[in-house]
DNA sequence: CTATTAGTTCGAAAATACTGAACAATTAAC
DNA sequence: GTTAATTGTTCAGTATTTTCGAACTAATAG
């Protein structure tokens, strides 16, 4: 494969100036270049590309497909070394960041906006995880940070892990539910009868595990802790919420929360970062959000 | 921009043989060469690409990243160089087929076959169209040739029609449908009360055709010609159907034509394509399609 | 028929890429 | 710890490729 893009450069300029001479004038370059140019790309690719038609030549169809195809080429070309030096620059080209469903994605948004004004030039692309699905974002490489999660379950290579925050499950019902009018401490079989609500777990590798699910009990199965506060908030059933994400919802007497004689459970929640990545822009964010 | 794909070969081979040296044995050059090309990158992209850890190099993040990106860059340029050389050798790289729902693709599964045997090398595709379909898929240069479809409104610059079929529609009725109580022929006034089935137009720029609704009657509006069949089979309403598509049905009794008052319409189906196009598949094909 | 423009050919000049020998730095072997 | 082997670099010289400019051919416009 002898293509340049440099004769794809001469090339376009050809078709888009439609002349020899005028890509010559265009690239700075004397005619007799062009020429030689377009004869030596020929000659090593093994087709003519021009067709000689009196003094102005046309594209052969071969020739139309290499310019055409060729000019993808040289934009992804372009785009390559950009991202090099975008790299190079010390802030990475993109950055990925899953947010597991527990974390209230706008409370992310001032940090965001905050680096925004920084102008890094750095593509930031959020997505939102359900549960292990941080865990396996940043192991498949598809996520550079995750906030929320699990933590791992064995240290695992290249992968940096910090407690960021201790996220309290409430047992919560909304506020004219059945549940109410028993005698607290509830006990698992006062729970029993009810529908749980729990999230299906967006990780698709890993294990499946429901989470606090209570032993078989009737369940509803949602996408996400958004769906969950809702289903909750309406009576469909009962459940663990992370107290910092329906503070609103309790103050109001929406949702109540209900004392049960087991422990109240308490998960960590975890930031976790590719230690291996030595881009700014990471590291901005995990000292953000490690505060 | 001075990237040179010469010089993203060095850099491929030096990632993968592991060292400078042991990448210009591969290569055919002498190491100073490899040095020479290295250096010559760095200084025209203006970055390091390794750094100088000894006597081995390791590749600087912004060399990563134009490794990375680089070597798909290297793919893209090989199959550019092939797509050419394809079309060079008058074979297309690929050929774009739509074909009207009122055809039966299965009836072109032979012609298919028989071109596959001529070994080509081309990328053939074939998508499914409605009415209008087809023709805005010639005209927009989804496909390269259009199977069936109406004639075009006005001639189209670049673009040739044949008439390929007289498909014949029959007013027909699933076996146990009311309709067939009645006398023959049917009027307007007969047909009226029953739900009539149209396929909904696939072409999304075109007004709107609405295929032999009949006035302003009750309409079930189904996505093709097979989805009609079924629906009309089942009884769910009545409608023209293109006879060489249900004469199995006919013949099983399944469904039934009714004679009606206006004349049984008879629609051109038209087979079309790029009068430019000179790759010896589109020919093939367009000589096949009209026997 | 002449002037103009487009593209090519060709020898010379310039720029670029490659080579091989010498050297420095590091690792492996003993 | 010393020696040997391996790696990468430098540098001067050489080979190759690219560019240039002038001369030339062919087609088109006036």
């Amino acid at each position: 494969m002898k293509l340049t893009l440099d004769a794809l450069t001469v090339l376009d300029a050809i078709d888009r100036k439609g002349s020899f001479a005028s890509a010559a004038q265009a690239l700075f370059r004397v005619p007799s270049t062009v020429t030689y140019t377009v004869q030596k790309l020929e000659e090593d690719l093994g087709f003519a590309i021009f067709k000689r038609a009196g003094r102005r030549s046309v594209l052969t169809p071969a020739g139309q497909v290499l310019l055409d195809q060729g000019r993808q080429l040289l934009v992804a070309a372009q785009e390559v070394v950009n991202s090099a030096h975008q790299v190079n620059s010390g802030w990475e080209a993109e950055l990925n960041i899953a947010i597991d469903t527990v974390w209230d994605i706008q409370r992310f948004y001032p940090i965001l906006a905050e680096f925004q004004k920084l102008n890094s030039g750095v593509q930031v692309s959020i997505s939102e995880e359900v549960m292990g699905g941080t865990l396996e974002a940043i192991i498949e490489q598809r996520a550079d940070i995750t906030i929320g999660g699990p933590p791992p379950v064995s240290a695992i290579q290249g992968i940096q892990f910090e407690s960021i925050l201790n996220s309290q499950w409430l047992f919560v019902v909304a506020k004219a539910h059945p549940l109410m009018t028993l005698l607290l401490p509830l006990t698992e079989q006062d729970i029993e009868p009810y529908v749980s609500i729990v999230i299906r777990d967006s990780a698709t590798q890993s294990p499946i595990r429901a989470h606090r699910s209570l032993g078989a009990r009737p369940m509803l199965r949602v996408a996400n802790m958004e769906q969950k506060i809702q289903a909750q908030l309406q009576g469909l059933g009962v459940g663990f919420l992370p107290k910092h994400k329906i503070q609103p919802l309790l103050d109001s007497g929406e949702l109540v929360e209900l004392e049960i004689e087991k422990d109240a459970p308490v998960t960590q929640q975890y930031c976790a970062w590719r230690s291996t990545n030595t881009g700014r822009a990471a590291q901005w964010f995990v000292d953000k959000i490690l505060d």
